[in-house]
DNA sequence: GCAAATTTTGACCGATTGGACAAACGTTAG
DNA sequence: CTAACGTTTGTCCAATCGGTCAAAATTTGC
């Protein structure tokens, strides 16, 4: 394992650093890798591009740098998913997690998305390596409660698809969400609907019969 | 309302037409539509740059006319629900077409989801309009089973959502899917499991108590 | 306070982009 | 056969792209 280059950083770089890749979050997920420009992302960040392209190499890096980060903040929630509580409150607070994070950060949750819908074509490796991993553990946790019948048996794999879709909806598709809903109920209305319809949806659903 | 242009086409126009059309819903499913260039397309399409702006004025119109005739295609297995069945059947044959679209036509379904999550520029009049409003059509016939207590009662509109959530993932994220699940199971398998599972959780959840 | 190091900028570059255009090439009806 | 119309192509253009560079401005260490 080579040891990662020291990076010594100035006070300034760390901070301009910081704000050049919000800015690029916002500019990413809203028109994706190709579709965003470095002048935007500079504009966005209240600097020229050359002083841009003096803190990152290349529009590449600052993508790179954005999608290590955002994977870590990704996994968090099923990182917690574990074996301590009751297989319902565990799966229950999985799934509040993740939509909690579908309504606080839609941004990074289009930035996952467009990167997987071009092929990821950047964080391939990090499916098959440390996501895949990390799903199949807690598919294994899953199926565990299963077998002792704390839940009913069905595919934790596809169940753990079926909570990330549904919950990045909200955050991938909103605009389409609001256009069908309408603006009769607000932001707030609309994701206590949905985490009240998702908690019926998967808890009743998964409860053991009888 | 003003008649649309008479439009009349030669059998070269329409045929060529076709293969552009073809060849767009390709190049646009991968790249977006900023990051398709007109000469991919048309390098897909077997012909040169200016022969293909001599068919669309624009690139803006190969994109307009695909999402048209995309929306309608995307529309027609929620059109098919309706009253006839009973609900439980009704549902269910429309999960699978749901999902059968998924697997049949990734590309649309991919092409939808990058128009989507670049804020739907191109479609959003459509959104609120023809499709809030089959949405809408559709959901007060779910509600209405509902009330019959023939399903339990829940959202009708979250439910489309989950619907559309669930089954469109398996073709917008595709490459996560096959990423997490390995190479043990080929496609066919996916989607056989992905139904089992669908039905489980949408269906089986459905059934009213007792 | 000053020299060295860091940060910022304007000017610039080659490549690629969407699109225009006129000339050349095909096709077809009379 | 030929004139009219439909199709195809090579060439060109202005705009935009990612990125460079040297010089100017600023900050920092002493």
């Amino acid at each position: 394992m080579e040891a990662v280059k020291p990076k010594r950083r100035t006070r300034i770089q760390t901070e301009k650093r910081e704000i050049i890749l919000e800015a690029a979050l916002e500019v990413f997920a809203q028109h994706g890798f190709r579709g965003a420009t470095i002048d935007q992302i500079a504009e966005a960040a209240g600097m020229s591009k050359p002083n841009l392209l003096y803190y990152f190499r290349s529009k590449e890096d600052i993508h790179v740098t954005l999608m290590q980060r955002l994977l870590q903040t990704w996994l968090a929630p099923l990182r917690e998913l574990d074996d301590i509580d009751d297989p319902i409150t565990e799966l229950r607070s999985y799934i509040r997690r993740k939509l909690e994070m579908a309504r606080d950060y839609p941004r990074e949750s289009r930035l996952f998305a467009n990167e997987i819908l071009q092929g990821a074509p950047r964080v391939m490796p990090m499916l098959e390596g440390e996501l895949k991993d990390l799903v199949d553990e807690k598919a294994q946790i899953i199926r565990g409660w299963m077998r002792d019948g704390r839940i009913v048996r069905t595919d934790p794999w596809h169940l753990i698809f079926a909570i990330w879709a549904t919950t990045q909806h909200y955050a991938d598709f909103d605009v389409q969400v609001r256009a069908v809903l309408g603006p009769d109920r607000g932001a707030e209305g609309r994701f206590e609907d949905a985490a009240r319809f998702l908690e019926q949806l998967f808890i009743e659903g998964l409860k053991p019969k009888g």
